[in-house]
DNA sequence: TTGTATGCGTTATCAC
DNA sequence: GTGATAACGCATACAA
């Protein structure tokens, strides 16, 4: 078993409090005494007890990040963001997994385990209009990437109506008019499936144009397997599109292969657009033209606005909470899927 | 702020130990008690400190998940998977990243921070042939992916050697004979990079040929950006390649890439073929020819002999440890990037 | 500048 | 069955 601080103590003949004072830097030790202190710590190979620490002092230097998918490619580029915001910071972050499932966002407000950490990053998808009032819990929380969940509690988010709008924009620019809509959202959810669908109806409606509904290809997930068979399914139905807007890149990349392997030139013969801008969207073929967020933003802002909120505590001065959302810059990434040219 | 269990055992007029006794579903207390004390929870909205609760433990029941990067799509897939097996056996994830540095991966182990977790698994990246010993600290480590580091450690390894062997011995069969490799790794590092690499040469020697230096696409790094560069220098140099090779899939993709801008088709001027069979080797165009080893079994394996050594405990009765590998089972799985026949 | 004593919220060891 | 009470390892008023 390990050293302890009075095993330390006892080596180093001083009192706990003192050893305590070494390894947290504190002013006011004598050089000497640190010196013996720091030589029996080195000796024994003392470790602090980060358990015993948290809970002498009411944290843990842990926030949770929830997230629908680690595997989901903009997530794990997000989380990477947030742990480095957090780390310096000096949090330490945990990462649970909601499937974007409405009950698992919810247990994980409710959740004991919840209170391992010190307060949370909740992205939430499955969460309705109506489950404001279930954020707010005293423990502190910031959303991420939604809004209209019209509670009292902190958010970032991304321009989703504004990006998708650009989308589109773009796509009309460009001479297409039969926009296939790739993904759906769950009725009600408020979500950023809701919001883009809606910035990228902005758009035709603003063109004078109206959206076929059998230009929707709805998907049960924002997978690339899910894009590839809403995309399939569309395509069976027998409409005839010049462009695909995906709902994000992993949809649109999904409905890339599909349009290959159904012997469609992207862009020649069909548009694609996505939203995002994960990585991959760089290196597909053809290069996938998207909406790029800024995720460092997104994650510096929420990390600080947590931080802010665990700092005030949940003492009586309780401030308010749930301003304004910040809306995180974003701007419209232009490549082959939708170059005019053909490559 | 919130309810104690002392504040519990007032209201239900009991002792802690009995509300202690009601949370933690212990037998032989009667219905009558425990109905009160679930009241007064219910009532005061009671939820377990589990810092407190850990201390008294000595557990944290939180295990440390260490990889390179969250964002390369196989870590991403793992770290699921990890997560998965963890929560059968009632542990949490801490997910860190290394970066695949070295010093990073060493800092870890010895991290004081690493005391809030009850075990590491490891996915060593950096680490080298003599760095075995520090991995001997008494603290519960399971290796990921790795052999050869000759540490009395548990790992858990995948079949690089033979899995290499069987990509390359593919394309051999289909009449390749110029293979460029994509990818490199730190001389004497003996991870992945090193064991795919001989696996790829000892097929080449098997078939009696030799692997031309000139064939050799060094890269820093496993992503898309890197793969796509080293193509870029190696075809720049003006080698005729038949095929390529990619250490991993990102690798690979990001070659595909290169090769796709370079006016190549895959495959029938070159072929090409990866190793960890990410999702997004399903849907890239061309599908990408790949080895798939079994992440979940290597996930559940980790977690299982990791739970194991956590429950010996550093006991006196250290039973050995670092037996033989595991080594997972894995698969050949050929699509569109290497098919005989084009696509 | 350093030591003493007490608290953090649980669990565990006993008695009762 | 249930209740005092001592750990668990550290931080921190308050003293010295």
């Amino acid at each position: 078993m390990s050293a302890t601080m009075r095993d330390v103590a006892r080596r180093a003949d001083v009192s706990v409090k003192t050893v305590s004072n070494v390894v947290n830097d504190f002013p006011h030790v004598r050089p000497a005494t640190r010196e013996r202190v720091l030589a029996a710590i080195a000796e024994l190979g003392y470790q602090m007890n980060f358990t015993a620490r948290n809970l002498s002092l009411g944290r843990t230097g842990m926030i949770t990040l929830a997230i629908p998918k680690l595997r989901l490619p903009y997530f794990a580029e997000l989380a990477d963001e947030v742990m480095g915001a957090a780390e310096a910071r000096g949090y330490t972050v945990l990462i649970e997994q909601t499937g974007g499932v409405r009950q698992r966002e919810i247990d994980l407000l409710a959740s004991e385990r919840r209170r391992m950490t010190d307060g949370l990053v909740l992205s939430p998808i499955g969460l309705r209009a109506g489950d404001g009032p279930r954020l707010e819990t005293g423990y502190p929380v910031v959303l991420l990437g939604e809004r209209s969940l019209d509670a009292r509690v902190d958010h970032v988010v991304m321009a989703n109506v504004a990006g998708a709008r650009a989308v589109a924009e773009h796509l009309l620019a460009a001479g297409r008019r039969r926009i296939g809509l790739v993904g759906s959202y769950e009725a009600g959810s408020e979500g950023a499936g809701y919001l883009r669908t809606r910035g990228f109806l902005e758009a035709l409606t603003a063109a004078g144009l109206e959206h076929d509904p059998a230009l929707t290809a709805p998907a049960e997930d924002w997978t690339l397997e899910a894009g590839a068979a809403a995309t399939r399914r569309l395509l069976d139905s027998g409409v005839q599109v010049d462009a695909l807007f995906g709902l994000n890149d992993v949809l649109a990349l999904g409905a890339m292969r599909v349009l290959f392997e159904r012997g469609l030139r992207v862009p020649d013969d069909v548009a694609v657009a996505g939203f995002d801008d994960i990585e991959e969207a760089r290196f597909s073929r053809p290069s996938l033209t998207t909406v790029r967020p800024d995720r460092a933003q997104i994650a510096r802002h929420a990390v600080s606005l947590l931080a802010e909120r665990i700092a005030v505590g949940s003492g009586d001065g309780v401030p308010p909470v749930g301003g304004p959302a910040f809306v995180a810059d974003y701007a419209l990434v232009v490549r082959e899927s939708s170059a005019p040219a053909g490559r």
